[in-house]
DNA sequence: TTGTATGCGTTATCAG
DNA sequence: CTGATAACGCATACAA
C-alpha cells in the first residue's frame, strides 16, 4: 500500500515549481525544452500518477458522466451501456453507472449520488421518476433522456415510436392472415407498454378486426410473466393463431409455454416480440420482432452528450422502429385447424 | 446550472464554525442540541449537498470500489455486476465499473483509470492480463479476483471448478447412454476453456470411451461460433449423439444450427451448455447445463470485499459446480438411428 | 517562460 | 463542546 507520489514531489525532483509540472501535464502553456525533459524524467522515475480527485476539485469538473439505468443485468440495458461506454471512449469522459431498478425512490437516490459525485452530465435510461425531477436535474447539468419524451426538454429525449412499432408488428401478422391475435402487454403503469398496446389496437381497427379483451393479458416485461400469460391464454375460451408479446423477454416465456403445450411455432401459432434483443436471433425459431438498436442507441446517446458538453445542442435524431421478420411468424394457411379450439 | 451550496455557507447561515457543521455531518463528536438544530435547519433551508470530491480528498478515501469486468453487456457478467451492486448496497461503498473487453491493454488502462480515481478497493472479473499485474494491484489496494486462481493471492480468488463442471456434464451424458459426444470448446487461450475440455476428456477416459479429435471444435464463447461449430460437426464424418458446448451462449448457437438442419433436441441430439445463464431456463427446450450462480457470486464478492475492507480476511468460499438437468438431454434409446450417419 | 500565492470544499489537528 | 488553522493534491490568476 505504497503512498502515492504527488505533483509537488515531482516538481522538487525535477527542480522546478509545481506550476510548471502542472502546465506540462495539462499542456496549458509552453515550457522550455530542458525543464520539460527534467519533469518527464522525474515523472517516470517516481512513477507519478496524478490524483484525479484533487484535479477534479481544483478544476471544478470531473469528466464523469452519470448514467442511470434500470437494470444493469438486462440484455436491453446492458447492451446500451456498452454502447454508451463505447461512444465515450477516447473522449476523456468516464461513465459512472447507477441502477434505479425501475423504482422511483431508488432512482432518486441514485441521481443524488451521481450529482453529489459532481458528474459533469447525466444520461437517464427509462425509469419511473416524475418528469419534474428530471427537469430539475436538467437545470443543474446537461441531461439526455432515453425512453421518455419530456416536452420541457426538447431535443434531449430519445425514444422509439412504440406505437408505430407495435402497429407494424400487428399489421405484419394481419397480412399473414392472422385475425385473432393475442397480446401479452407490459405493465399498464409503463408508458411504453401502453403505447404498444395502442399500436396493436390501431392495427386491428384499421383492418376491421374486432378487439377482444380476453386476448389481452398483462405481464411485467419479464420471461416468467410471458410464460404465465401464454399458459392462461390457452385456458381461456377465445381462440387465436398468433401472439404478440410486448417485449422479447416475455416472448421467450411464451415460447416455452407453447413448447410445454406441444404447440409448434410458427406452424401452429405465430409469435412476435419487441426489442430485438441479441438472443432473439438464436431462439428456436428465431423471433420476428421490432428492432431497437440498443448498442447503436447507446453510442448515439454518448455522442450527443459529448456534443452537448461542447456547447452545441444535443440534437437527438428520431428513431424509426424497424420490423425484423424472422422465422417465428408464418402465413396462415386457411385450412389451418391448428390454431386451437 | 445553479452553483452548489458549500459547507462554509451553511456554517455562516447557522452562525457556527464550519468545523461544527462537519462534525454534525459526520457524527464525529457531540454537538450541543441548539447548534445542531440550527445547522440542520440551515442545511435544509439552503438545500446543502456535501461535495463528495472535496470530502474524499480530505479524508483520503473515496468509498468507491473499482470493478473491472470484461463485458458489461454479457448476461454472465451483467448478472454478476448486479450482484455486486446489491451486495454493496447500504454499505456506503459505490461500485465503479470499467470494461476490459477481454483485452489485456484495455484492462490495464481500465485499472489505471480506476486507481487514479483512488478507488478504495478493486474487484477484477476474469480478464487476460498477467497475474503479475494483479499482484501489483493487490499491493496497492484490497483486491478480489473472480475467475482466476492466483497462488500469490490466497483467499482472494473465487473460481468455479471448471474441470469438475465439465466432467459432471459429460458424465451425465454418458450415463444417459451417449458414447459419441461432440465438444464445442472455448478459445484455447482461455484457461476456463482448457479446463472444461480437460474435464470432458477425463469423463470420457473414465468411462473407457475414446477421445475423438474430430468431434472437438473450437469456438470463441459467442453464439455465432457455436452455430458454426455445430454446422461443421455435421459436415464431418464422425457421428455423435450429443453436443457439449463449453458455455451456454455457444449452446444457443448450436441449438439454432440443429434447428436449421431439422435435427430435434433432445430427440435426435442431446445438448448441454455451461454457466446456466438466466435465459437457459427459457430456451426450447430448456438447457441442461452447469450452474454458475452469477448473481449470488456477485453478492459474495461484494460481501467478502466489505469484510476485507473492515480488516478481516476476504475468506472466499469454494464454489462447487452444480449440474442442472433440464430438457435438452435425454436417455439414448438403443434403437436410435437418429443420431445421424 | 516561470514561480508565487491562493483557492477548490472538506476533514482533522489542536487549542481553548 | 467549539473554533481557528492547517492539510488534501492540483490548477490558475498574477507577477516577474
Amino acid at each position: 500500500m505504497e503512498s502515492s507520489v504527488t505533483l509537488a514531489e515531482v516538481a522538487r525532483q525535477a527542480g522546478v515549481s509545481s506550476s510548471t509540472v502542472s502546465r506540462i501535464l495539462n499542456g496549458t502553456t509552453n515550457v522550455s525544452h530542458a525543464k520539460r525533459e527534467a519533469v518527464e524524467r522525474a515523472i517516470t522515475a517516481l512513477n507519478y500518477k496524478p490524483n484525479v480527485l484533487a484535479r477534479n476539485l481544483a478544476r471544478g469538473r470531473t469528466m464523469n458522466i452519470g448514467v442511470l439505468t434500470q437494470d444493469i443485468s438486462s440484455p436491453f440495458y446492458g447492451d446500451m451501456l456498452r454502447g454508451i461506454e463505447q461512444g465515450l471512449a477516447g473522449s476523456g469522459y468516464l461513465p459512472i453507472f447507477a441502477d434505479g431498478h425501475w423504482h422511483a425512490e431508488e432512482e432518486n437516490a441514485a441521481i443524488d449520488v451521481l450529482l453529489s459525485h459532481k458528474t459533469d452530465a447525466m444520461i437517464v435510461l427509462g425509469g419511473a421518476i416524475p418528469d419534474q425531477r428530471l427537469i430539475e436535474v436538467a437545470a443543474q447539468v446537461p441531461l439526455i433522456v432515453f425512453g421518455r419524451d419530456i416536452h420541457q426538454l426538447p431535443g434531449q429525449c430519445l425514444k422509439i415510436d412504440n406505437e408505430q412499432g407495435a402497429y407494424l408488428l400487428t399489421r405484419h401478422l394481419i397480412e399473414f392472415g392472422h385475425q385473432r391475435i393475442a397480446h401479452i402487454a407490459g405493465p399498464s403503469a409503463h408508458r411504453d407498454a401502453r403505447d404498444r398496446l395502442s399500436g396493436y389496437k390501431t392495427a386491428l381497427e384499421e383492418a376491421g378486426l374486432p378487439f377482444i379483451p380476453e386476448l389481452v393479458l398483462e405481464g411485467d416485461f419479464l420471461e416468467t410473466s410471458g410464460f404465465v400469460a401464454a399458459t392462461r391464454l390457452f385456458e381461456g375460451r377465445e381462440m387465436f393463431s398468433a401472439i404478440f408479446a410486448a417485449n422479447d423477454q416475455m416472448a421467450y416465456g411464451a415460447r416455452l409455454a407453447l413448447y410445454r403445450k406441444g404447440v409448434r411455432v410458427p406452424d401452429d401459432i405465430s409469435l412476435v416480440g419487441f426489442d430485438d434483443l441479441p438472443s432473439s436471433t438464436y431462439t428456436t425459431p428465431p423471433l420476428t420482432t421490432v428492432r431497437q438498436p440498443t448498442y447503436e442507441l447507446g453510442i448515439t446517446l454518448a455522442q450527443s452528450m459529448l456534443r452537448m458538453l461542447s456547447g452545441e445542442r444535443a440534437n437527438l435524431p428520431d428513431i424509426k422502429p424497424q420490423l425484423v421478420i424472422r422465422e417465428s411468424t408464418v402465413m396462415l394457411r386457411y385450412s389451418a385447424s391448428t390454431h386451437r379450439r
